[in-house]
DNA sequence: AATCGCAATGCAAACCTTTGCAACACGGAA
DNA sequence: TTCCGTGTTGCAAAGGTTTGCATTGCGATT
C-alpha cells in the first residue's frame, strides 16, 4: 500500500537492532559507529553510517541519556518579564545551541511562583545546563537542587553574593559612561529613574550613574517606585520628578521603554521641550529608539553578544566540567541622538 | 561529611528501586502508584507517595517515555521572525503547557535553511505535538515527516491547501473590519502595505480589504514590495505611495511597525498631517500603538486568545487523538485611535 | 466446609542504547 | 611453525521504567 516497498507501519520506530540485522553486525557495532572516538573499523562506521542514513535512524536520545547520564540537553527559565530583546536573545540561545548539539527545553515560572518552585520539574530531565533568566530566585534552594551536576547561568542578572555562573551587561559602567557623557556636555542637576528595585540590573545601572556623579561632585534625585518598567510608569515618574525638582537638566532612565515614558510625560504632559530645556537618556537601545519620531540617546546593550557569550561559556564549560564559576559581564555603548542636547555652548558665565 | 545523615553522592539517582526496598514492595507497586488508573490499593498508594516525596522521587521521564511511547514533549519551532507578541506568546503557551504535564523543547530554523530540515532533529525526541511559528514551510517533507502519530499544529500561519491543525488571526475578516471602517468614516482613494508575500497572513488581509472595498466599488492602490515588514520598509512604501498617488486619503499596512514607518514618512519626510490629510491604519496593536506619541489607530491581533485556543486544542487531541484536523481562526477588533479622522462631517457638496 | 471471585501484588519481559570485557582473526616476529 | 600484539567485533549487563500475566490471600457464596 506504500509507494516503497517497505512497509513502515508495522514496527514501532526504527532502532539499531534493525540496521545491525540488515547489516548482519551486532547492535553494539552499530553503536560503536554513532561513538565518534570509539574503536572501530573506518570501513564498518561508512556502510553502517550510510544504511542508517537510508533508513532514516538515529540513535534514541532517551535511551542513550539514560545509560550515559548525559542529557545534552539545557533548560531555560523565563517568566513574565517583557524584555525587548527576549525574540532575539531565543533566536540566538537555541540556534547557536542546537548547532552544537544541545536541546533546550523551556520552562515558566508564572507570576505568583518563585523559580524554586519550578526548578524541579525542569530537574527531571537532567539538565546539562540550567539557563536562569527569571526574576526571582531565592537562592538558598537553588543551590540545593543543584549539586546534580547541572551547571547554573544567570543570564542577564545574577545572584550577588554568591559564585555562580553568570552573563550580564555591564550595568555599572554602563551606569557610569551615562553620567560621565551628561556631565560632559554641560548637565549638573540629573535625575534617575530605577527600574524595579530587586533587579540587579536596574540596582547597578543606578550604582553607577551615582558613584559617577559623585566623583563630579554631583549629587542626583533618585525615583524609585517599585516596579517601574512600563510606558506608563516613566511617564508618571517624570511628572513627579518635574512637579518635585523643576529646574532638572536630564533624566537617565533605567531603560528605553521608561524612558519614552519620561520623554512623553515631558513633553505633552509638563509642556517641556525636550531637549533644549530637558536632555532624557534611556538604555537598551530597543529597535524603536532609532526611529525618528523617538530618536532617544540611549545605551546599547550588549545583549546579541551575551548571547553569544553564554554559548560560549557552556561550550568551555563542556570542555572542563570542574571550571570554577565566571561572572562575565560585557559592555555596551552610548548612542547619541536627539534626547540630549550639548549645554556647554550656551552656559552663561553668572552660572 | 554531609550535613544530612545520608550520603547522597554515592549513587546516580535516586529510582523506584529504592523507595520499594525500603517499603519492602516490588518496584511495580511503586510505578502503580505514579499511574493514576491503575488497580493498587489507596493504602499503599499513598505510603509510596509519601515516602517518594520525602525522598524527592519521581519517575524517570526517559526511561518512562521509553516503554510507553508517549513523551509528553511538544516540539516549538521559531524561526528570526521579529513578532511583537513572541515573548507573551511563548509565556503562555510554556506556562499553560506545562501546568497539564507537557514539556516543551525549542528549535530554531536559521536564516537559510527551511523548517523541513531541521524537523528531523526535533522529531528524534519523538515529540506528541509540533507547534510551526516559522515563516518557511516546504510543505512535501514535512507531512512525511509527521506520519509517526505526532500532531502537527500551524500557529498564526497555515499551508493552504492542506488539512492540518491551525489556530491563527482571522486575517481576512480583519481585512474587512478595517475596509468597512475606513469606508464608513469617508475614505474613497485608499492604499494597502501588504507584508512579505509569501505570509498567509499579509495575503489574508489584503484579500479582506481589498475584497470589501471592491463590493464598495472601490478599488486600492497596492505596494507589494518583497519583504516589507521593518519599519523602515514602511516608511519607504509611503514615499512611493504618496508620490505614485498624491491624493491618497488612507493607507492600510500590513502590521504596526510598517504603519510606525509610514506615519513618520507622511509626517517627516512627506510633510502630511496625519489623520488630517490622510488616514494610516495599522494591523496588531503592539503596546507602543497605545502610546500619546504614536496613538496608532489599529486592530487588536488576538494573540493571547490564540496562544490560549492552541492549549485548548492541544488538550482536545490529547482526549480524542484521531480527532480530524481543524482550522480556527479568531477574529480581532479595531482600536480607533488618532491616526485616521472621520472625513464625513467635512465632505464638501462638489466631491 | 469447599469453592469462587476479586482485589492487591509480584515476576519478568520489553523499550533502546552504551560499554567493559572477552573472543577472535590476522599479520609479523622469533 | 609458534607466539604475540593489535585491531575488530560480539556478549551481556546496566540504566529505570511500564504492564500483561500469574500468584496470593481474603471475604462471600452455596
Amino acid at each position: 500500500m506504500d509507494s516503497t516497498g517497505k512497509s513502515k507501519s508495522a514496527g514501532r520506530t526504527i532502532a539499531a537492532r534493525h540496521i545491525a540485522e540488515e547489516l548482519g553486525v551486532s547492535i553494539s557495532t552499530v553503536s560503536r559507529a554513532f561513538s565518534p572516538d570509539s574503536q572501530i573499523a573506518p570501513d564498518t562506521r561508512h556502510r553502517i553510517l550510510a544504511r542508517a542514513k537510508a533508513m532514516g535512524y538515529q540513535p534514541n536520545p532517551f535511551a542513550r541519556s539514560l545509560i550515559t547520564q548525559k542529557t545534552r540537553i539545557v533548560s531555560i527559565f523565563i517568566s513574565d518579564v517583557f524584555n525587548p530583546f527576549f525574540p532575539e536573545v531565543m533566536a540566538i540561545l537555541t540556534g547557536e545551541l542546537q548547532k552544537h548539539g544541545l536541546r533546550v527545553m523551556l520552562f515558566h515560572v508564572p507570576e505568583g511562583k518563585t523559580t524554586d518552585e519550578v526548578l524541579p520539574q525542569g530537574m527531571l530531565y537532567q539538565p546539562e545546563y540550567i539557563i536562569l533568566m527569571t526574576a526571582t530566585v531565592s537562592f538558598q534552594r537553588t543551590m540545593a537542587t543543584i549539586d546534580t551536576g547541572t551547571h547554573l547561568i544567570f543570564f542577564n542578572r545574577y545572584v550577588p553574593e554568591t559564585e555562580t555562573f553568570a552573563v550580564t551587561c555591564d550595568n555599572k559602567r554602563g551606569g557610569r559612561d551615562i553620567a560621565e557623557f551628561l556631565i560632559e556636555t554641560g548637565h549638573s542637576n540629573m535625575a534617575y529613574i530605577a527600574g524595579t528595585p530587586d533587579a540587579t540590573t536596574s540596582i547597578d545601572r543606578g550604582h553607577g550613574f551615582v558613584e559617577r556623579c559623585a566623583e563630579a561632585g554631583l549629587t542626583i534625585v533618585r525615583d524609585n517606585l517599585p516596579e517601574v518598567f512600563s510606558y506608563e510608569d516613566g511617564y508618571a515618574a517624570a511628572c513627579r520628578l518635574i512637579r518635585a525638582v523643576p529646574d532638572l537638566d536630564a533624566i537617565f532612565c533605567a531603560n528605553d521603554i521608561v524612558a519614552f515614558g519620561a520623554v512623553d510625560a515631558l513633553r505633552h504632559g509638563m509642556k517641556r521641550d525636550v531637549p533644549r530645556d530637558i536632555s532624557v537618556v534611556g538604555f537598551d537601545d530597543v529597535a524603536m529608539a532609532g526611529w525618528p519620531s523617538h530618536a532617544l540617546t540611549t545605551y546599547r546593550h550588549p545583549m546579541r553578544r551575551m548571547a553569544a557569550e553564554t554559548v560560549r561559556l557552556i561550550r568551555e564549560i563542556d570542555d572542563n566540567p570542574d571550571m570554577a564559576p565566571v561572572h562575565r559581564s560585557i559592555a555596551g555603548e552610548m548612542v547619541p541622538r536627539n534626547t540630549h542636547r550639548d549645554r556647554r555652548v550656551e552656559r552663561r558665565p553668572g552660572d
